[in-house]
DNA sequence: CTTGACCTTCCAGTGCGGTGGAAGGTCAAG
DNA sequence: CTTGACCTTCCACCGCACTGGAAGGTCAAG
């Protein structure tokens, strides 16, 4: 398939397509005598676990790394549980963050919500935050 | 006070106060006869109400408006408090997103705690993701 | 034979908040 | 007078995941 095809069929776009070749993400096709890209239809299914890999926010290079080991013949599976499991660490950290910058945000906005103009020193440029 | 006085004092460096100049955070300071950037103290309040800003998520542009409605003279505390609003309400949806996301990675982690590579099909890299 | 959709490569830019380094001027101490 | 810390401007680069556009080749339909 062309990569016009393929990038519709994978809801992406050919930029893209071409972004992660070169990324080495995805193997560098067959060229038609022309030149055009050539995909195998199992490049689907390789587009498809890069969709869920981004889903679940694991960045190119982690997907890269998974994507070499199989190809290199592996099973990935245990690299990707440590990868998964990485991530939910580092998402429990992030929503913790998040969390407590809510509480003060939202402190600092209970404060700014009745505002007494008069009493800020403008050298602070502003008393509510 | 010269540049590396003030990044000094502020816990910032020379680099990001010639940035924040070019960025329009910081008005320009005077000069010394030979060049040197020369500070008034109160810019000091002004980086930390620039750190205050930026430790409640908000961009470097959010922050230079409001600077920009103090320096015309105005109280930016309208502005401030609808800033811290609408920041309140994003950081809701981040922290709703990463949980529902954390839902997901973790179902996903500990379907691949006990892996099966045999039932594994190589085409489709990895059924743990 | 032309039109228009598709493909190719290559280079450059996006947003964000800085950071790095080169080439050169200034200042205080010894 | 020299040394070393400090300052100046300017231009370029970081990560991340693309995206835009130019200049040119290919293909099928009409």
């Amino acid at each position: 398939m062309r990569i016009g095809e393929l990038a519709q069929a994978s809801g992406t776009t050919t930029k893209t397509l071409r972004y992660y070749e070169q990324a080495g993400l995805l193997p560098a096709p067959e060229r038609t005598i022309t030149g055009y890209r050539d995909y195998e239809p199992a490049t689907l299914q390789r587009l498809n676990f890069i969709r869920r890999g981004q889903a679940a926010g694991l960045t190119l290079a982690q997907i890269r790394e998974v994507l070499h080991v199989r190809d290199a013949g592996g099973a990935p599976c245990h690299h990707v549980r440590e990868l998964l499991d990485s991530r939910v660490h580092q998402l429990d950290r992030q929503i913790a963050h998040l969390q407590a910058l809510r509480e003060t945000v939202t402190e600092l906005r209970d404060a700014a919500a009745e505002p007494d103009p008069g009493a800020c020193d403008p050298t602070a440029v502003c008393r509510y935050l």
